[in-house]
RNA sequence: GCCGGAGUGGCGGAACGGGAGACGCAGGGGACUUAAAAUCCUCCGCCUUCGGGCGUGCGGGUUCGAAUCCCGCCUCCGGCACCA
């Protein structure tokens, strides 16, 4: 049926109908024994909230499924898959608020996301999908988990850890902000418990190093992540100390200022002060006090401002430099688990050191000195860490500070068996215990007699019982569940009691890709072969946030499974990339700000659909701006989108109206060759946002070129079937029924990505801008072909450049073909 | 405090060191219509004596030429923040 010019389309009926066939033709299902031409993309899997899915959220996977239908049009073997991060928090939450069971809640939340994709019309290989929180995936959490305790990787220890009461957990130190709990924002209480750890520590250096070969990562969350790792070089220096025992290790960067240290400093948790303690005449003063700081939260402890208070525990060391006894403190600035847990304290160069020196009265000693500045320890207002000149230090008076000076020190250190050369971390081991329900069991049980005893691979998987009470009372509803905790110890067969932790939620994302490749494999964690000729990700897609959290963990566990001999690869996704969020005013804060719905400032997709179609936000969606960029929500721009697919409707019905021959419009075919070559590139580049503006400008040529009749029907519909292709990845709905109507019969996802010929893109004559001294004097017209001395007499010709030469000497021409003349003046001879 | 990133019309944004503002939204004017919607055409940075002048956060610099490169500021956003 023809409708007149005026008709509108049914989106309804159209997105409806390719959604089904799309589905019943398993389009996007990818065999994955054959990896010729292939391309992995990954979306970060979601986790399955009750909420339902608005706009923000659509940014990623509409951009997602542009790149894989371009990917697919350009004649890659894509493989899209999707999957569920559905371990967590909230479904246990959801459990303690409403009663119903986090399993079947987080199975209801599956099944609506996907109702929610497939109206988006988002293609996933449906036959890949993975759910974290069923035993045929977590049960391969257990197993890495288990090689990596053989291994030495996994251990147990007690710990300062960061709790949060509102989640009733632990967390890891990644998972802590600003002293707040990063997934409900409550403050974090400091506690003392034995948990599970892995050692990510190990894998420093070459997490670091691995971050220099990956240039298809976006800078910031490279240089997030070296700051996270945070290397120091420096040196570990012994210093005697014969009253204590044993010789105390401190770590130091600034071993070229060890004749200043004038004390000694360790942390409350070091391993020697119980000793020191014990025989202190004030032990019990010192013990309490030891016993408060231990307890203060992390960010009272550590954070700006934090009061620098400290104790003297009475004994003494030697500097090794001076060979003079210093005396031995302790101090909350210093941490546990930085380091050695203990420092040598240089007041005089160190600002911390000077700040705790001073309002101790502890002797300062300067090393360096300047002229211009302080000559004694008594006139320092503050440290002065890098100026000025060593003096009073024999053999090395006059250096500099600087590398230079360090590595005289190291190799005195190490010529004299006091220390050595020393690398430091500021990252810890991977906290990944949990004392919640709804996560993968920690596999190992506890026997009286035998100890810590892993759970066999053949008892795999350990199950998370279904009858559980979900009370909300501090404490893990599994420690509550008998039949859970008895067991049988594997080794000796006496009674045991299970471990009742269960796994940080980032271990299932740590490997989760890996799985994707043989997702119903019962015998092993993933096919090494086809994991290794479809892996690593070609392109991985996810926000910023999780810059350090899941990228680190996956990156440090890929090299895990590297060094098992599972993967032939370090890194798991060499080319990244963040998109940025989607913000909207929010009534509730005043603000601009991310669309969440805690903020209220939501704005669901499902009346947009309705009304204008899923291709109507898809287009929207990645024409609002850069996708790397954050982006406002504007509910009055949809319309130009909108508007945009009604003329492409419009235009498609009426497109036989064009002359039937004869007529030549080299502008038109131009303008194809150049839609086709810009949309391209941007795609290439993930320029979403132009690609859409280069689609608009081709339609606007086209509509002219039938309204006016300049161009042949062949023509016409050319450019209508390659503007068709090219906005697929857009908007595949409405283009597939154009496509379809126009007599083909295969999907556009199996057409080729239209070509362009440069040859078609020159134009016969062009325009060239003529400057006098830098200002815009006049437009000329050449041939393309014009040579530098043509461009130069056009441009000196025109009568306005004439004009404004008047009484002035040209001094040089310059001539940039094609483009632009700039004629330069001396100026007026006064 | 340290380290990043960003500031362009009324709005979203575009621009290999070479025409600032593509494309779109909103707005003005017109056509069609009994009317409205839709659609189509057209205008749309500021000032102007209509020659032109001024315009990409501010101030300098490099260059024939700077939104773009360099230096110094301002503002906003993000990361880290007693890590020895």
């Amino acid at each position: 049926m023809r409708g007149r010019a005026m008709s509108s389309y049914d989106h309804r009926a159209i997105e409806a109908k390719w959604q089904e066939r799309w589905e019943r033709q398993r389009l996007a299902e990818v065999d994955v024994r054959v990896a010729k031409s292939k391309y992995y993309m990954l979306m970060m899997f979601p986790y399955p909230s009750g909420d339902r899915l608005h706009v923000g959220h659509g940014r990623n996977y509409i951009l997602g499924d542009a790149l894989y239908r371009y990917l697919r049009m350009r004649g890659r073997r894509a493989l899209n898959p999707m999957g569920w991060d559905s371990f967590g928090l909230p479904a246990e939450n959801a459990a303690i608020q409403r009663g119903v069971h986090p399993r079947d809640w987080t199975l209801e939340n599956i099944r609506v996301m996907k109702q929610q994709f497939r109206r988006w019309g988002i293609l996933y290989d449906w036959s890949k999908e993975i759910t974290s929180c069923q035993p045929e995936y977590f049960r391969w959490n257990q197993w890495i988990f288990l090689r990596m305790l053989e291994r030495g990787l996994a251990y147990r220890k007690r710990a300062g850890v960061n709790w949060c009461p509102s989640c009733r957990t632990v967390l890891a130190n990644e998972q802590v902000s600003e002293g707040s709990c990063e997934r409900c924002g409550s403050g974090v209480e400091q506690r003392d418990l034995e948990q599970w750890f892995l050692r990510i520590t190990d894998y420093a250096e070459r997490l670091l190093a691995g971050l220099d070969d990956l240039p298809g990562w976006p800078e910031k969350v490279k240089l997030m992540q070296r700051n996270w790792i945070g290397r120091s070089t420096g040196a570990e220096i012994s210093f005697a100390a014969p009253s204590v025992g044993e010789a105390v290790r401190v770590f130091t960067t600034r071993p070229d200022t060890l004749h200043g240290a004038t004390f000694l400093v360790l942390a409350p948790e070091h391993p020697l002060v119980e000793g020191l303690v014990a025989g202190h005449p004030r032990r019990e003063e010192i013990a309490a006090w030891i016993a408060r700081v231990r307890n203060t939260p992390r960010i009272l402890r550590e954070g700006e401002g934090a009061p620098k208070e400290g104790l003297d525990l009475g004994a003494q060391a030697l500097n090794p430099a001076t060979g003079e006894p210093i005396p031995i403190w302790i101090a909350n600035y210093v941490l546990p688990d930085y380091g050695t847990g203990a420092i040598m304290a240089v007041p005089a160069h160190d600002q911390r050191d000077f700040e705790f020196a001073r309002a101790h009265g502890l002797p300062i000693r300067l090393v360096y000195v300047a002229p211009d500045g302080p000559q004694t320890a008594a006139e320092l207002t503050e440290a002065i860490p890098d100026r000025g000149r060593i003096r009073g230090c024999g053999d090395f008076d006059g250096l500099e500070p600087g590398e230079e000076a360090v590595a005289r020190f190291v190799g005195w250190l190490e010529a004299n068996g006091w220390g050595r050369g020393q690398v430091s971390y500021r990252l810890r081991d991977w906290l990944i215990s949990r004392q919640r329900y709804w996560g993968t069991p920690i596999p190992v049980v506890y026997c009286d007699a035998c100890g810590m005893v892993p759970v066999p691979d053949d008892e795999l998987p350990v199950l998370l019982p279904y009858d559980v009470e979900f009370t909300g009372r501090e404490g893990n509803p599994l420690a509550r569940h008998e039949e859970f905790v008895r067991a049988t110890c594997p080794r000796c067969g006496a009674a045991a009691r299970r471990e009742t932790d269960t796994m940080d939620t980032f271990v299932d994302s740590s490997w989760y890709y890996l799985r994707y490749l043989s997702p119903r494999d019962g015998q092993r964690i993933f096919d090494s072969e086809v994991a290794n000729r479809w892996a690593p990700v070609d392109q991985y897609i996810g926000g910023i946030e999780h810059a350090i959290l899941h990228l680190l963990y996956a990156r440090f566990v890929c090299r895990v499974l590297h060094d098992f001999g599972l993967v032939g690869f370090e890194e798991p996704f060499p080319n990244l990339f963040n998109q940025g969020m989607i913000t909207r005013f929010s009534e509730r804060t005043g603000r601009v700000e991310k669309m969440s719905k805690s903020r209220g400032n939501t704005v669901s997709p499902d009346p947009i659909i309705d009304e204008m179609g899923a291709d109507t936000e898809r287009v929207y969606t990645l024409f609002l701006g850069p996708p790397e960029a954050e982006v406002e929500w504007s509910d009055e721009a949809l319309a130009g989108p909108h508007r945009f697919l009604q003329r492409l409707w419009r235009l498609a019905e009426r497109i036989d109206e064009a002359p039937p021959t004869g007529v030549v419009d080299p502008e038109l075919e131009r303008a194809r060759h150049e839609a086709i070559q810009r949309v391209t590139r941007d795609l290439d580049r993930f320029k979403f946002n132009t690609a859409v503006s280069a689609l608009m400008e081709l339609i606007n040529v086209l509509s002219r070129a039938v309204e006016e009749r300049s161009a042949s029907k062949l023509a016409c519909e050319q450019a209508l079937e390659t503007l068709v292709q090219l906005l697929h990845p857009f908007a595949p709905h409405v283009t597939e029924e154009i496509w379809e109507r126009r007599g083909h019969s295969e999907s556009l996802l199996e057409s080729d990505w239209p070509a362009w010929d440069e040859s078609r893109l020159r134009r016969a004559r062009v325009t060239v801008v003529v400057q006098v001294d830098g200002k815009l004097r006049d437009r000329v017209e050449v041939d393309a072909e014009a040579s530098e001395r043509d461009h130069r007499e056009v441009a000196l010709g025109s009568a306005r450049v004439r004009e404004h030469l008047a009484g002035r000497e040209v001094a040089r021409v310059v001539v940039v073909p094609g483009r632009l003349v700039n004629v330069v003046t001396r100026g007026v001879a006064s």
